[in-house]
DNA sequence: CGTTAGCACTCGGTTCTGCAGAGTGCTAAA
DNA sequence: TTTAGCACTCTGCAGAACCGAGTGCTAACG
């Protein structure tokens, strides 16, 4: 591939340029005039032959202009593109957006509606999920007749509740001597061993017969049970896509969509994202999902105290303007950083 | 409209069934042969001509079948339907599904997914929301430097959690203290009426100079700014509408998806069917909403304790299988009302 | 040897035509 | 009141003709 000479290099620059922009098949008349090299449109063909050759642009019919393939969008992307600078009025939306703050769930539907909102595409943001969650507290509220309310904190800033339906009333005394049993337990440590520990420290207890420690320790068994939660992400914008001439077949749009719904596909792809620092961008089938196939997608991972905690990106038609994507995504995601780490 | 005769009826209702199981214009020969009358295709034009002076049907271009009007297909929900008796299997599976139990958010997810699953439709559920809002206990635990976790726990089942940023750190027991004032002075009232008279205490005891006090008041309020929850509802299966033919213009559908995401229409929509009991319909333009133009909606109310908190309902094409659809919704409606009753 | 002009060729898109099929409205007869 | 018959209208499809855009190749040029 280094083989290429600076004057194909530029052609297919100017070509790829000329059809993201206004994505009909680029002819040599054309890219003649547009690319200011003084050359006739037969010179031009020569080279678009050899690019042919080489599998970075094709002719969709045999007497059309030429088109970029993955692989010459991939030669595009890595090596011709020149990143446009953000403009501030852009980084302004987006810093006073988030300024307003919000709980985590909240910023990262920001962080998904303010990425489609700036690309016109489609946004999409992984919660954030980290491999150590260390529980810091539980808690239990009496709710009323038999159901308790169990308050987890976790890693200082995230907050999971949920309700538990047991088999006897509990005084809220009680619940409290139950908190502050587990608490002087297990806070600190990490939610797996905490699990772990749990199961033997039952065994044990009721082998002693101390019946309240018990009973203790069987709740925070079911809290934990429905704290673990899985990965998961927030789409924003879907509709965008359906702008787009390359999703003209309703068929292919619905396949689309309905792969946002599953997720499964795309939480594959998106953590495949966290392993790598800085913008990926996966173009058309390199992502090997079927689905994605006339797609590209462009993340940037964000980071929480520090550590990789989740990816953001942008899904659009292959034929996107890279150069203006590229920095919002990445800006997006240093944002969506500063924002999670200043929720203290 | 009541002075048709019984045959225009029987054809109007052939015509509509027909037109709703294959989508084509119907012609006289079809229906002559179809509707199981030994008459004549001529026969029954000349019926077919009375139905289209009444603006019942019409033809979409000169010589093509007929296709119910919106009036048409109203006097055919109304007066001409006969609703399909639900199968065992369709009941089942959906008790089965809420059987799971989950919190409140969850069941109204799994109600939308199974409308839309069951139907093969959009599916829609607005959040429960009750008129009274009873604060029945509210509880502060500390989070970290400066970091109050507020819980509030409303009519006994939904609870509701905010981080408050404090001006100085408090301990756990000053925190208690809070709690206990504030449940001594509010639980069981009114969250409208807890907020009106919190301003009032705030300003007196500010006078008496009890700082303590005063600060409790302080961050109630802070807490009772974010639980206010403006209405909101949960959309499914989306995806099932880019089948039908009526949506193969993709602006159109892309204009529907928007008032998806917009929400303010659809919800002024969806209020309008919390009064009415039972299952209601909205066929075409009947709901005055131009975006709505092809759908029909299908809702019924559903109720926690006596009181209707919400709505729940079907989107599709006006060409949708009404008898089976109706009694769908209404059983999602009973059931999800007795998931979420039995939240105990 | 790189560059260019010229030319034949290919293919998609558009427009026009003709034709078959479906359905109607009207009239006159049963 | 019902029916048969007939002329008429409109859609959809297939084929023909044509234009324009673009290519590949070859031969000439500096």
């Amino acid at each position: 591939m280094a083989e290429l000479t600076e004057r194909a290099q530029y052609l297919l620059k100017a070509l790829t340029e000329r059809y993201i922009r206004d994505g009909q098949p680029v002819g040599s008349r054309v890219l003649a005039r547009d690319a200011g090299l003084n050359l006739s449109p037969a010179t031009i063909r020569n080279v678009i032959a050899d690019l042919e050759e080489l599998g970075l642009v094709r002719s969709p019919h045999t007497s059309a202009g030429r088109v970029p393939t993955v692989s010459g969008y991939r030669v595009f992307v890595d090596t011709l593109l020149s990143v446009k600078p953000l403009e501030h009025s852009v980084v302004d939306t987006l810093r006073k957006e988030f300024e307003k703050g919000g709980d985590t769930r909240e910023l990262v539907q920001k962080a998904s509606s303010l990425l489609s909102d700036v690309t016109r595409l489609a946004g999409i943001v992984t919660l954030p999920r980290r491999k150590h969650e260390a529980l810091q507290r539980v808690e239990f509220l009496p709710l009323s007749q038999k159901k308790v309310l169990a308050v987890l904190v976790i890693n200082d800033r995230e907050v999971r509740n949920s309700i538990l339906h047991t088999a006897r009333a509990y005084s809220a005394s009680e619940l409290q001597q139950f908190s502050n049993f587990l608490n002087a337990q297990f806070a600190g440590k990490e939610l797996s061993d905490v699990r772990a520990k749990l199961l033997s420290e039952l065994r044990e207890t009721r082998e002693t017969l101390d019946r309240m420690m018990a009973e203790a320790l069987d709740m925070a068994d079911q809290v934990l049970g429905t704290a673990e939660q899985g990965s998961d992400y927030v789409v924003a914008g879907q509709t965008n896509l359906m702008g787009f001439t390359e999703f003209c077949d309703i068929n292919r749009l619905r396949q689309l969509f309905e792969a946002f719904n599953e997720k499964r596909e795309l939480l594959g792809l998106l953590d495949q994202c966290v392993e790598n620092e800085g913008v990926q961008i996966f173009i058309g089938d390199e992502s090997g999902y079927q689905t994605l196939d006339e797609c590209s997608l462009v993340t940037a991972p964000y980071s929480v105290e520090g550590k990789v905690v989740g990816v953001l990106g942008v899904i659009g038609p292959t034929r996107m303007a890279y150069e203006r994507v590229i920095p919002i995504v990445d800006a997006t995601a240093r944002i969506l950083r500063a924002a999670l780490n200043s929720q203290d």
